[in-house]
DNA sequence: TTCGTTGCAAACATTTTGCAGTTTC
DNA sequence: GAAACTGCAAAATGTTTGCAACGAA
């Protein structure tokens, strides 16, 4: 891997991203910081959250609606997603205890590097709309 | 949802993916069936693999190097993904009981309706090719 | 001074969509 | 015969990349 130099907007993403619960995509992240940083490109943020999640600074969580979405927190947690708004939300209790996943790997012959563990569905205020508009019909 | 109507189109899709473990991308689909049928389009397969999956009877597994992969077998289990050649693999040892993703929904209000559980990392084929290019250089 | 980083815009890749014709029931 | 399904091509979308200028060490 190349030598890393620190910058000014890599910094920026990476504070933004430990100070929302969120789980952003590029683009939200893009849309928060130009105004501080109104030079600010696409690109870069593509670019430095590539480099981060390689560097296992961040996580991948993974598509949803058609976008990545990133973690900051890189503790091993499980998420759940709404199939309707695209939320994402921590689920604290439900990891797979590394122990567990390494030696999985181990059983396989796999290097095991990372997971994703996403439930999906409605969250509670989806759940409620679809309701709603089923009863309409 | 609307009415469905049989093709063959989508059972030509269904058939494919029932008989390959390779968890299937949309054009991995295309390029197998366009031999049979040469008139078939690939946003053909995208509406029907969207539509089976939909109906529950085929399941998303994530997107990987930028393309969405399916899998014909709806039994709960977890996939290992090669970050290098892109490989999925069963692990069917390791699937989250369906009690427990049950459980966790109520506990949290969410109507669960699947779930990813996907490890990453290098499959054993591409771990050792790691190890020779790093010893190389 | 070196080389990693960035802005910009163009390029890329995957997926979706509108429409007219076809197939299913 | 109504409505779902399909082929085709264009559009839409998210992400990557080439290049020249900039910034960090």
């Amino acid at each position: 891997m190349a030598i890393v130099r620190r910058s000014q907007k890599r910094d920026a993403i990476l504070r933004l991203m430990r100070s929302t619960k969120c789980h952003p995509s590029a683009d939200w992240i893009y849309q928060q910081l130009k105004e501080q940083y109104p030079n600010l490109s696409l690109g870069t943020v593509y670019r430095n959250l590539n480099q981060l999640s390689e560097q296992h600074i961040i996580r991948r969580v993974g598509v949803i609606q058609g976008q990545e979405r990133f973690d900051a927190d890189t503790y091993p947690h499980a998420h759940f997603v709404c199939n309707r708004c695209g939320t994402v939300m921590d689920l604290p209790d439900c990891a797979p205890s590394e122990q567990d996943i390494q030696a999985l790997g181990k059983q396989y012959g796999f290097m095991v590097e990372g997971h994703e563990f996403n439930l999906r569905g409605l969250c509670q205020d989806c759940k409620h709309h679809i309701t709603l508009e089923e009863s309409a019909s």
